[in-house]
Formats: structure tokens, C-alpha cells, sequence
DNA sequence: GGAACATCATTGCAGGTGCAATGGCTATTT
DNA sequence: AAATAGCCATTGCACCTGCAATGATGTTCC
């Protein structure tokens, strides 16, 4: 027993990681966002990013990175690559706000909006089917995931 | 407001990102262990995908690559560079199993171990103090994230 | 017992990500 | 109106990740 240098050693305190809520929200948003980002990508040739700069477009018109920014939990570098990205791939358009020209003015294109009319119907599908999937458990969630959200605002 | 191209198209379906369950699942992630993830990184050089591994060691002795893996919801490839940059840090040790020399044996050194002692009541403090602030919506969430964890299993 | 197949861990590569500048523009102060 | 400070978006850099391929070992089947 002498070559395990930890049985010498005062013990460690009990730590279950998989009751450890940090890791179990991790595990959670990793697998059911996995799925999803598979299709987005082999289907459409988007990533997680790129959606959620979508959605925001989708169904605000016209706006700078800081409001996407500010409303999608996402870093401004992050809007600004994934704004890059689809507008390489015409997918959206990108022009300077005259009235203050350090902000950008972010819009669909007619390819954007075509693509999107595809891919919510999908989104909605997924999410009907998680809240079928959970039963009663998905009110539960939500009513958790409201605290957590509010909490760490 | 014909320079909007969104304009003469069908309107796109409602689509609420802030409850898409994907969504609310991944901002949730992402806050519960940002705070964690800086508090390792400053005060013990170490990353999330380490700290798993870690913790896995801490309590379950001589492991191999494999058995994390399974076990700790991370792909092989993680395991092996997290323990790879461990190894380098002296954390932990890494031997050849004699019985089976495809797989290795990892185990914590005595640094390894002192700083487990030192980080896991620390998050336990954590823990404690997200139920703390969650109050009963605490349980809520986590029988939605058990419903959720079992069925995507 | 040897060939084919499976498993374990690692790594090369391409691309994604976080941080800390940077450059351009606007607001504020004197 | 010039100087200073602040805000917006982008980018260079280093690091991290995901995928697929690799090499080394073990197992199975003829």
C-alpha cells in the first residue's frame, strides 16, 4: 500500500459531482443543445452563435451589435464574428448608422428571412417536444430555471 | 420602408428565445459556472475540465482515461489533455496499467491532493449557496434536471 | 497461432473562444 | 474648439475544442 501516495494523506471530504448544481446544468445545456446544433449545422450550416444572432433578427428588425449583446447573453466579440460569418454567407446585412456611425445596423437579408422560415417551425418542434418529453417535470424546471435566471441577473 | 428587405416577406412564426428550453438551459450553465470557473483559474490555476477530472480522482482512487470519461460527461480527447496539462502541473501522476497496457492509471500526488483539500470545501460553499439563494424553486429545478438528465441519458 | 477486428489513449489540424488591445466615432469638459 | 474621456465594433493572439486519424495493445474467430 505504500506506492498510493494519497492513502497516507488525511481524507478528502465527500464531494459528489453529480449532485453539484453547476456540473448538472452543464450536462443538461450540453446535451440538449448538442442535438440542435447538429441540424443547425448539417442542415443549415449555422452554429449556436450564429442562431441566436438570427432569432434576435428575426424578430427585431434592425439592430446594433450591443442591443443583440445586450439581450442574448452573448459578448459583443462573439455578436460581431458571428455577424461576420452570416454575412459572408448572405444571410444578413450590415450597414453604418447614420445617425451615430460607430453602431452598425444589422438586418435579414430575403436569404436570412427564408431561412429562418424554415428553421423556427423546427425550433418550435424541439421545444414541444422536450416539454413532452419532461411531463409534469418540465414545469418544474422552468419554475427553476426562472429563479436561477433572476437570481444571477 | 422599402429599404427594409424584411418588409414585403410573409411574416416570420413568434418565436421567444428566452423560452426555448435550449436556450434558458445554456445562459443558466453558463452563469452557475463562470463565477466557479475564474475562482479556479485565479486562485488555483486550474480549469473546468481539470477540476472534473480532479474531483473523480479525489474519490475514486486509480482511475483510467476510460473510466473518466464515462463517468465525468467529457470525451475522451478532454480527459486526455486535461490530465496532460495536471500531469504537468504535478497534480496528478499518470502509470501504466501492468495488466492492461492500453490503459493508463491516473491518480492525484500529494499536491494533487492538498489542493483538492483546499478547493472542494469551497464548493461545497457553492453549492450550499445556490440553494440557499434559490430557496424552494432549488428543488424544482432539480427534479426537472433529474426528469431531464434520465431521459437524455 | 495468426489475421482481422476492437479498444484505449493520444495528437494534428482546423476552427472556435476569451481576453486585451485597437481604431473610429461621439460626448464632455474647460 | 481643443483636449480628454468614453463608447462601439472589430481583431491579434494565445489557448481551447471537436473531429478524425494514428499507434499501440488486446480480443475474437477461423
Amino acid at each position: 500500500m505504500t506506492d498510493t501516495p494519497s492513502t497516507d494523506l488525511p481524507p478528502l471530504p465527500e464531494f459528489d459531482l453529480f449532485a453539484f448544481t453547476p456540473y448538472r446544468l452543464a450536462v443538461a445545456a450540453k446535451r440538449t443543445s448538442d442535438e440542435l446544433a447538429r441540424q443547425y449545422r448539417d442542415r443549415f450550416g449555422i452554429t449556436i452563435p450564429e442562431w441566436r444572432v438570427m432569432v434576435h433578427l428575426a424578430h427585431s428588425g434592425k439592430v446594433s451589435v450591443r442591443d443583440i449583446e445586450a439581450r442574448v447573453a452573448m459578448e459583443k466579440y462573439e455578436v460581431s464574428r458571428a455577424a461576420k460569418r452570416l454575412r459572408e454567407a448572405g444571410l444578413i446585412e450590415r450597414r453604418e448608422n447614420p445617425e451615430d456611425r460607430r453602431l452598425v445596423i444589422l438586418a435579414l437579408t430575403p436569404e436570412g428571412h427564408a431561412l429562418m422560415a424554415r428553421i423556427l417551425p423546427m425550433a418550435r418542434a424541439h421545444q414541444a417536444q422536450i416539454e413532452e418529453r419532461l411531463g409534469p417535470a418540465f414545469a418544474q424546471l422552468e419554475a427553476g430555471l426562472a429563479k436561477l435566471l433572476a437570481e444571477t441577473d
